[in-house]
Parts: C-alpha cells; structure tokens; sequence
DNA sequence: CGGCGTTGTGGTAGCGCTAACATAATGGAT
DNA sequence: ATCCATTATGTTAGCGCTACCACAACGCCG
C-alpha cells in the first residue's frame, strides 16, 4: 500500500513531479526539457520552463548522477590550497569545465601520496566522471582505486612516461637544467641549489641543475634541502644558512619564487649585492618576481595553460575519445632579469 | 518482473547489496556499520569490513544524499580563487568541516553578486547542508534561494546587522580609520586612499579612512578607485598617477598588500624615499609585507580563523543549535611597520 | 492509401542508499 | 520461569531522477 507517507516532512524544495504537475505534463518531458531541449516541443518547453520559475525549482545532482550514471563531477587533487602556483591550475581547469557543466571537487593533499590516497577515496563517493591529479608519484593502491571500474585520469605538471597514461605538464629537470646553462654561461662558477618542501617536482629541478653543473664543471653543487613548507621566511633563512655553510658561494637557485624572493630580501637587508657579490634565481615566475628589486631571474611556467589543456584531454577522455597524444608538454621559459 | 537487467553493463563497483553479500548480512548493516558503528556487533562490523575491503568498496554519496536528506556538502562561494586571503579562509573552513565529514564544494563569483546568483543556483543542486558566502552585499533572489527550503548560511568578511543572519568578520570600516589614525598621528597631513577591484569591503575601507581623515584634518583626502583587478603592477601604476595628480601627497594608504607592495617596489625603482617622502600602508598583512623593504604597514586581518569560525558557526546552525551571538566580531591589528 | 521513418510524449522500473518500522536475541529484575 | 528493557539485525519502501521501452501523431514515399 502506498500508505506510510514521506518521512521528510515535506521539505518544501520542488521537485521534477511537481513541476510535470505544474506544466501538466510528465515528469521525464520536465528532465528532458532541461537536458535535451531540442528534443522537447518549444511549446511545452515554455510551459515547464514557466512552471520550474514560479517553483523556484533546482534540480538535484545526487538523483540524476545515481539515475544515469554521469555525475558531472571531476575530483581534482593539488597539493597545497595555498599556493597560488595551484590556484592558477585549478583556475585553468574550472575555465574548461565549467562551461561544460561539470562542477570541481578540490582536495589539498598537503604533498602527501598517502593523504593524496586518502582524499581521492572520498573524491571517488562523488563517483567522478574525471579525476585530475598533480605529479606522476602516487601509491599502487591510487592507481588501483582509479581502475577497478576505469575513471579518467590526467596527470599535471609533469610528464608521465607510462605509455597508458595521460599528462600534460613541462620537463621539471629541463627547468632546473636551464638555470645552471644561464648560471655558468654568466661565468658564475660557485652554484648551489637550495630547496624545501621536498616534493617530487622540486627534486626533479634540482636534479636538472646538479646534472648540469657536474657536466660542465665536473664537481657537483653545493646543495642545500630542508622538508620545511616553502614561505619568504624560509628563503630568507637558508640564504643566510648557505652563505654561511659555504661563503665563497656566487650564484644560489631556489626550487621556488617563494624562497628566491626571500633570499632577496635578505640580500637587501644585509647589504648583500645581487647580482655581484651573489647571483639569485628562482622557479614559477610569480607576480612579484618581475618587480622586487633586483628583478628576479626565473624559469616561468604555463600554469594556468597547464590546467586549461588538462582539463580538455580529460573532457575528451569523458567522452571516449582517442586521443592524438597522451602526453602534452607545455614546456617553459627561463627568464632573465637583474638578479643573476 | 525482475526481468530487463540492469541497463549499464555491470560497472563493476561495489555497491552496499555486494558488500552484504560477501559478508552475509544484510544491506542496512552494511549501511550501519559505516555510519553507526557502535550500532553494530564487533563481529560483524569486522565481517564488513573486510568484505568492504576486498571489494574496494566505495560509497555513494549521490544514494546516501538521496536516501538520507543530509548531503554532508557545504556549499562556498569566494570572489576569487587566485586571490591568497580568500585561500587562507578556505584553509580555515576546511580544517573545521573536514573533520565532521563535510565536503566544500566551491566556486568564485568574480566579485560579481549577479554571478554569486547564478553559481549558487548551480551549488544548490548538490543540496548543501549549509552555504557560507562572502560579504553581505547579495541579491534579494539570492537571499531568496536559501530561504523557500531554509538552508543555514553564515556570512564572511563583513559584519551583517540584520538581526535574522549570521557573520563572522571584522570591520573593514574601522580598519581603514585606524589606517588614518596612525598617518595623523605620525604627522602625515596630505594622505590620499587608492583602491581598486570596488568591491564593498574595499569601499567600506576607504569610507573609515575619509571618515577620519575628514574628522580631523577637516578637508577630504586625496581619493583614486579603479575597477581593476589588484595586483603588484597596478599598484606601481597608480602610484604614479597619483603622484603626477597630486604631487605633495606625502602618505597614501592601499586598499591591499597587493597595491602597496607595487607601490613600494614603484617608489624603490623611482628613488623616492619610504616613509620620508612618501608613507604607505596597505590591507592584509600578506607573508611578503613584513620581509619587503621597507616592510610594509598594514592591516593585519584574522582570514584564517574567519573562516574557522564561520565554518563552526554554521556546524552548529546545521545541527540546529541555537546560537549565542549570530555575529563574531574578530577584528583586527594594524601594523606599523617600517613603511610609515 | 498502406507502409515507414520521424518526432513528440508518456509509463515504469530501478540507480544505491537509508528512515522507519519490525523482529529476534540477550540479560537482568522480579 | 516470566516480564520487560535493551541491543542486534532484518524487511520494506521510497528519496528524485533518467534509461528504456511503448505508442501516438504526423508527414512523405511509391
């Protein structure tokens, strides 16, 4: 019997029947007239258009995405909230999808692979459609949740080299390699790379550097890592870490803007000359990298492009299309300015 | 009939029914055992468990949502997603909603409330417990949206004096007047406000700062607003234009960190002497402002626990708890620094 | 003018889960 | 032993929506 009525007790929010009702039409019209207009006569469309204002109905995500099995929702995992570098990825992404109708759902990892793991399973209740992940290091068991029933995946920032996965990013070790080229061909000889938040990225960075300057010097640089969060405040201290570790040192690279902007700072407030008494680069080209004073040499990365390219071969993946390549290297700059 | 099977061919995820199955029991113990543990017997909870496990079993929120009438989402909507003082608040509301259970679903209105009304329209149909939005300048429609079903909202940034909503925040008004205190009181006479990206925060800043200003000096202060996006550069350029306007102006006071820090970089560039010259404050009190030279004077504001404190505030409106003060005032420091 | 594709519309079942009601098994207190 | 209050577990219906099928109405063809 259909006795024992509704256990909420009547909410009040309209739902796709009283509008049907409303229109005096049915229930599935009202859903396909919000989501195949063409296949609704215009004017029945109008009606139940007409009617869901005067409801002030909303449909409901969790209903259609448990009904038809697309949710419109694509997990996205970043490494830290409050680091713009991510805020201008993330910023990418939602420019693509948003206009095609699916809704983010942001996780910070805080570069952990195992909080990383931790927050995809409960991105994975959402039941995505699509899952963008930052960097190629994750656990087994995250590659294994992303399999068992097959959701998209691509990979940002750097470049995947498994030939049955898909990243768009630049060559981190290319970046880091670049510096020590300028480095050395500005006759700085006594480089050193100073690096925090020791996460895959940074690593590959400073292996790029090192490579190089073993390469052409044929002694390894001096280096400097600590696993602290990067902040201008760390920059400062392990400037003055490194110059006193090592005093004879005439050209440091920071694996971030963050750090190489307070390395500069702390120059200015010890009356250490940038560029002469010592040469400064950083990584990301930040806002205030162009202006700080002296102007920070960098390496500029396509951030945004980034997550603007990601989030367009994952749509194509949605929607089962072959892609031409499952490798998107964006690459980067390295910009030149007073600092080195 | 039971007939016609099930119309996607198998997905292959786990659902609760699977999970019962393996753990010979019943669906709502299942359903129990990850809601209400202690609602069910060790044993079986253990038998679950690990029937979850081998499955890979995964919930599903859509269904949950659905059966359950709590989605456990929390709809935010911020200005802007680039924008690190926004971030900051995001950190805090997560670091408090995380923990009960609750997912943020997100979106930036370009601090734009026509926007804000058309994304938390998109929001809404998630079916957010609760919604935390910035400011207290919304559309009557979007006022509208949350009340027909009444959805708990706490309002950010700002202090609302509505008696029937909720806020945490500072007063933006009285942080622009202490700016003008401390520029009187150093001797500073012929003070000027520059602002950009008007929103009404930014506005209300101005308006103490004039206030004062006008208070005491009883003659108006030099004013340039632009509707651009903040940013270093834009700082740089309207301190010049400002200059060239009005070039015995010997203190000006920024709307954000933003702005000041290019006015200082503009100032270094250009010789001019901070604060014998020309004094400067900015809003916010950004990482950078106290390592810049010379460092920066500023509003220091509460971002992080604002958004602590909103998110607690709306736990317990969504709970249904009565609360002590609707409105949390956490004010807010302002810096002297080297700068004034 | 019967056949056939097209277009517009509706009925029904079921997505995965949980609220609300049973019912069964326990452990005292009488 | 009998009763009752727990505690542990199960059954059933239905949340709001859409996939799937069915069918009516309309051309348009030969």
């Amino acid at each position: 019997m259909a006795g024992r009525k509704a256990r909420s007790p009547v909410k009040g929010r309209a739902t796709i029947k009283d509008v049907a009702a409303a229109a005096n039409t049915s229930m599935i019209s009202v859903s396909r007239a919000f989501r195949e207009t063409s296949k609704v006569s215009p004017a029945l469309r109008a009606r139940i258009e007409q009617a869901a204002a005067t409801l002030g109905y909303v449909p409901d995500r969790a209903a259609s995405a448990l009904a038809s099995s697309r949710s419109m929702n694509v997990a996205v995992l970043i490494p830290s909230i409050t680091n713009m570098v991510f805020m201008e990825v993330i910023a990418g992404i939602n420019d693509i999808l948003s206009p095609e109708g699916y809704q983010l759902i942001t996780a910070a990892t805080d570069y952990s692979p195992v909080e990383e793991h931790r927050l995809l399973r409960g991105l994975l209740s959402f039941r995505p459609d699509g899952v963008l992940l930052c960097g190629t290091d994750h656990l087994p068991q995250t590659f294994q949740l992303l399999t068992e029933p097959a959701v998209p995946v691509v990979h940002m920032m750097e470049l995947h080299h498994r030939p049955d996965s898909y990243s768009v990013g630049f060559s981190q070790e290319g970046g880091g390699a670049a510096v020590a080229h300028h480095f050395l061909e500005r006759g700085y000889e006594r480089v050193g790379f100073v690096a925090s938040q020791l996460d895959p990225r940074t690593m590959a960075r400073g292996a790029g550097f090192q490579r190089v300057v073993e390469e052409r010097m044929h002694v390894a640089p001096y280096v400097l890592t600590v696993p602290d969060r990067s902040s201008i405040e760390l920059g400062a201290r392990l400037t003055a870490r490194a110059l006193q570790e090592c005093p004879d040192l005439n050209a440091l690279f920071f694996c971030n803007d963050d750090l190489a902007q307070g390395a500069l700072f702390y120059c200015q407030r010890h009356g250490i000359n940038v560029p002469q008494q010592l040469a400064i680069a950083g990584f990301n080209d930040l806002p205030a990298s162009a202006w700080i004073m002296p102007a920070l040499s960098t390496v500029a990365t396509p951030r945004y492009e980034i997550g603007r390219e990601s989030a367009k071969m994952l749509v194509d993946l949605m929607l089962g299309n072959e892609l031409a390549f499952p490798r998107l290297d964006l690459g980067f700059t390295f910009i030149a300015r007073e600092s080195s």
